[in-house]
DNA sequence: CAAGCAATAT
DNA sequence: AATATTGCTT
């Protein structure tokens, strides 16, 4: 908008701009100050390179470009070109009556900007201006990395773009990649495209949840996010895609979830007594659907499935994130392509009661009828002969955790919804926030009231409970995403998670224990250092627990960390994408 | 004029 | 494939 306005403003053809002409034939230099005067610019002439060059030295600034010619007897054009980039950094254009691809790549690599061939018209002098906007503005562009806000027109007074500027059919363009990436240059014909990073993307997302996913427009969208340069239409064309992704997401997952439905009647997740090391959070976090339908499932009953995920799985890459296959009865949504049960050498499917055969259970990720959550299953044992039980470890550690969870009074007046992720954002960015990253275990845990009042009020994290009223939970932007990078090790991260390794029990077993250490960081973090959010997520993260043990128990590789899972208790379809997100009421689906 | 949508262009 | 642009409707 702006930047179109800046455009008209210097729509002007720059008067008198200074040119310095070089030609040892003295008939083609007439002819070029004529034209050149023609085109209204301020023209020096000289018949030799060497002669120009101390024009050149003596007048610093006196001069916005220089044409010369490269057949010259006393210094090769080439020459000149190269002591007047490296003296002054004066646009150059190289003239010559040779076409040869040799000699027009060479003055390119001189660091020629243009470069014209004999005989010269009068178009082509028309535009040369604007090598030295350009020129200009990169250097700007190299010093100053941040806005370019020009106070300084001296050489570029009155100058305008010419957008489908048609090279003339000899004329070089050497310079395009030097204003590949910066859209600021008035002379760049093309702008260069918006790139929609993670980051960017990020930023789109946190606005959008700021707004709300229908409020959001694009005007509104392009001023929370701020970002220099991008444009309405930008934002448009993204929040199109955008809304069109959300759409299919949405769709998908309710023909998953409807036939969840259908066969609901097999999905007791019957008994669970038997998740061995769950006893206190039985009983310090009842299960009861009361529960749910007064906290977490009251409040986010009208996200849709696919909630905005700031670090992943729901876009840009939808297509990854959704449930590619439908005959796992919908239970588990699940991201990544399901290989057939029998690549999967688990060897539990036929004498392990807890997980019956089922029809339609091509796919990994089935909850049996009748099942149990058992966590001390022996053929996982057998998997991990080491000695080393993952399980008892877990549960361990999850007792461990669920007693600091207890010991911990945070007092009631700190629950408070999260943050949306524009809060989060700024959150992040804070000191507080830094501090309790890194330190987190020196810091203990953090409650709302401690984050609020390390952070300033304007961009600090606030208490986002106008998004519990309008419906527009946001998103837990960015969190476990960056203790996944951060633990797990690099080759264990992200990728191979979508990509999986399956195959060989072994590796299965490697994978299982990466995931079991991947959740207990996740937990250990989450714990550590935002007690706050986990307390108010308190009956989501036991479900998730649930579901992440019961993957576990089943033997198969759980989901991507990134991507959905989702079950049915108590009447309540759960879907729970890793980083708690949503959980919807059955009744609404 | 801004938005949203769909189609089309780059 | 991802963005931009355009044209049309609201």
């Amino acid at each position: 908008m702006t930047v179109e306005q800046e455009f008209e403003a210097v729509d002007q053809f720059p008067v008198g701009m200074r040119v310095l002409a070089v030609d040892d034939d003295q008939t083609c230099l007439r002819i070029l100050e004529t034209l050149l005067h023609r085109c209204q610019y301020h023209v020096t002439t000289t018949d030799s390179a060497q002669t120009a060059l101390e024009l050149l030295r003596e007048n610093k600034n006196k001069f916005d470009l220089v044409i010369s010619d490269v057949d010259m007897p006393d210094m090769d054009g080439f020459k000149l070109l190269e002591l007047v980039g490296l003296e002054m950094d004066l646009p150059v254009i190289m003239l010559s009556a040779h076409s040869d691809p040799k000699y027009v790549m060479k003055g390119v690599k001189h660091g020629a900007c243009d470069y014209l061939l004999k005989p010269v018209r009068i178009e082509e002098l028309k535009n040369i201006w604007q090598h030295v906007v350009r020129k200009s503005k990169f250097k700007k562009m190299k010093s100053i990395v941040t806005n370019v806000e020009s106070t300084d027109n001296t050489d570029q007074n009155g100058v305008k773009a010419n957008r489908k500027r048609k090279d003339q059919f000899e004329e070089v363009e050497e310079d395009d990649e030097e204003r590949g990436n910066e859209n600021d240059d008035p002379t760049a014909q093309k702008k260069p495209r918006v790139l929609w990073t993670r980051e960017l993307h990020n930023k789109f997302l946190a606005a959008v949840d700021h707004l709300g996913v229908e409020k959001a427009q694009p005007k509104k969208i392009l001023e929370l996010m701020n970002v220099d340069k991008l444009t309405r239409e930008n934002v448009a064309s993204h929040l199109q895609k955008f809304r069109s992704a959300l759409k299919k997401i949405t769709n998908e997952a309710n023909q998953q979830a409807n036939m969840a439905a259908i066969d609901s009647h097999f999905m007791q997740m019957s008994s669970l007594k038997g998740l061995g090391g769950f006893h206190h959070q039985q009983r310090q976090i009842p299960l009861g659907s009361g529960q749910f339908h007064g906290g977490a499932a009251a409040t986010m009953r009208h996200f849709p499935l696919g909630r905005l995920n700031s670090f992943g799985g729901v876009f840009p890459h939808v297509s990854s994130s959704l449930p590619r296959n439908h005959s796992d009865g919908g239970y588990i949504l699940q991201g990544m392509p399901i290989p057939p049960l029998d690549d999967l050498h688990i060897n539990n499917n036929n004498n392990n009661k807890a997980f019956p055969s089922f029809s339609s259970q091509q796919t990994s990720l089935m909850v049996a009828p009748n099942n149990q959550l058992v966590l001390q299953q022996p053929s996982y044992a057998s998997l991990n002969p080491g000695g080393f039980s993952p399980h008892l470890e877990i549960n361990k550690r999850l007792e461990d955790w669920s007693n600091t969870l207890l010991s911990t009074n945070i007092p009631q007046s700190d629950v408070h919804s999260k943050p949306d992720a524009l809060e989060w954002n700024h959150f992040c960015n804070s000191d507080a926030a830094q501090a309790g990253f890194s330190g987190a275990n020196n810091l203990g845990p953090m409650t709302d009231a401690q984050l609020l009042r390390s952070s300033s009020p304007s961009e600090g994290l606030f208490v986002g409970q106008q998004k519990l009223e309008n419906g527009s939970m946001p998103s837990d932007a960015g969190s476990l995403d960056d203790i996944v990078n951060s633990m797990m090790p690099k080759e264990q991260s992200q990728a191979d998670f979508f990509e999986g390794d399956w195959g060989l029990d072994g590796i299965i077993a490697h994978s299982e224990l990466a995931y079991e250490n991947l959740f207990l960081c996740f937990l250990c973090n989450l714990v550590n250092m935002r007690k706050s959010v986990l307390f108010r997520h308190n009956q989501l993260l036991l479900p998730l627990v649930l579901s992440f043990f019961f993957l576990l128990s089943c033997k198969k590789k759980p989901v991507s960390p990134l991507c959905n899972l989702c079950f049915k208790h108590d009447g309540i379809l759960f879907v729970l994408p890793m980083n708690l997100l949503a959980v919807k009421e059955w009744s609404n689906l």
